[in-house]
DNA sequence: ATGGGCACCTGGCTGC
DNA sequence: TGCAGCCAGGTGCCCA
C-alpha cells in the first residue's frame, strides 16, 4: 500500500497527536509482523516522551527521549490516532497508548510492516544505512541518476524503484513518473539520454509532491490517520488503467508484468 | 556488482 | 453458493 506520499501523510497526521506526549503503555496483539517484534519492545518505550516524528524513505521515525521507534507500513499497514477506548478491530496489531488519552493504533492485514526500537543514530540502523537519497531533496538530481545509471541494463522502471538509487518510488508512482517523463518503463536505464534522465528526476519530484498534497493514493486499504482515503487516485494517468484511453492522447493504456510487478504505460506518449 | 526470483501474509475479486 | 486461482501501495535475501 503505502508509498512515500502515503507515509508522509501518515507522518503529518500523527505528529501533532504524539509530539510532547508520553507513551504510557504499549500493547501488541500480534508480534509476527515482517519481523517478530522484539521481546522487551514494549518496556523500552513506556515512560518515554515523544520528541519528533520524521520520515526516511518509507520508514517513520518516532523520536523518543532515549531512542527511536522505526515503523514500516509494508503493503497494507496504517496508523491511526484514536480515543484510547476505541474498539479493537481485526488486524489491529500494535497500540501505543499516549498520556493524552489517545492511542496510536497500527492495523496491517498482510503483516508486511515492522516495528523496531533503535538506540543511537537511527540512520545508521541496518535498514536505513544503505538507502539512496530522498527524492524530494536536492541531492537527488539528474547528475546523481545519470551516474548510477551508467552501464546498467536494468529496465528504468525497476531502476527507479531500487532503494539504493532513490527511495520512496513504489509501483504506482514509478509508472506515473515515467508517463510524465515520456519514457517507456522497459527502456534500459543506461541507455537513456541526459534529457530523459533529467525529465525522470523532475517527474518523480512532481508526482510525489502532488500526491502528498492530495493525501496520497487510496486503491484499496490505505487510510490516513483520521481514517480517510487519499485523493490522488483521480490524478493517476496510467496506473490500473489498462485498456482505458490515455488522458493525453486517447490511446489505450497498456500493461505488462515487469519484475513481478504490474507496469502501465501509454504506447503513444512514451518512447 | 548485477539482475532475477522468492518469500512473507490476508482479503477481495473473478470465473468456473 | 462454493471454491480455486489470481492479484494487491514493499523489500530483504538468496541464487546464478
Amino acid at each position: 500500500m503505502p508509498e512515500l506520499p502515503e507515509v508522509e501523510t501518515t507522518r503529518r497526521g500523527i505528529a501533532d497527536a504524539v509530539i510532547g506526549r508520553t507513551i504510557t503503555a504499549v500493547s501488541i496483539r500480534e508480534r509476527r509482523l515482517r519481523w517478530r517484534v522484539a521481546p522487551g519492545f514494549e518496556a523500552q518505550l513506556v515512560g518515554q516522551r515523544v520528541i519528533s516524528v520524521a520520515r526516511r524513505a518509507k520508514y517513520l521515525l518516532i523520536g523518543l527521549e532515549r531512542g527511536t521507534v522505526l515503523v514500516h507500513l509494508g503493503m497494507s499497514g496504517s496508523l491511526r490516532v484514536l480515543p484510547a477506548a476505541a474498539a479493537v478491530k481485526p488486524h489491529d496489531h500494535v497500540d501505543l497508548q499516549l498520556s493524552s488519552g489517545h492511542v496510536v493504533r497500527y492495523n496491517d492485514p498482510r503483516r508486511f510492516g515492522s516495528f523496531h526500537y533503535v538506540t543511537g543514530a537511527a540512520e545508521e540502523h541496518q535498514l536505513l544505512a544503505s538507502l539512496g537519497p530522498e527524492p524530494l531533496h536536492d541531492e537527488f538530481d539528474a547528475l546523481h541518476l545519470r551516474r548510477l545509471a551508467r552501464g546498467r541494463r536494468i529496465a528504468v522502471k525497476q531502476f527507479i524503484m531500487d532503494s539504493h538509487v532513490v527511495v520512496g518510488v513504489g509501483n504506482i508512482y514509478a509508472s506515473e513518473a515515467l508517463f510524465r517523463a515520456g519514457v517507456r518503463p522497459g527502456r534500459a536505464a543506461g541507455r537513456l539520454s541526459g534529457a530523459q534522465v533529467a525529465g525522470i528526476v523532475a517527474a518523480i519530484k512532481a508526482v510525489l509532491s502532488e500526491a502528498i498534497l492530495q493525501g496520497g493514493t487510496t486503491l484499496r486499504d490505505y487510510v490516513n490517520t483520521d481514517g480517510l482515503p487519499g485523493y490522488f487516485r483521480q490524478k493517476l494517468f496510467v496506473y490500473e488503467r489498462a485498456g482505458e484511453p490515455c488522458r493525453n492522447c486517447g490511446t489505450a493504456i497498456r500493461s505488462r508484468v515487469q519484475g513481478q510487478r504490474a507496469t502501465y504505460w501509454c504506447p503513444e506518449c512514451q518512447t
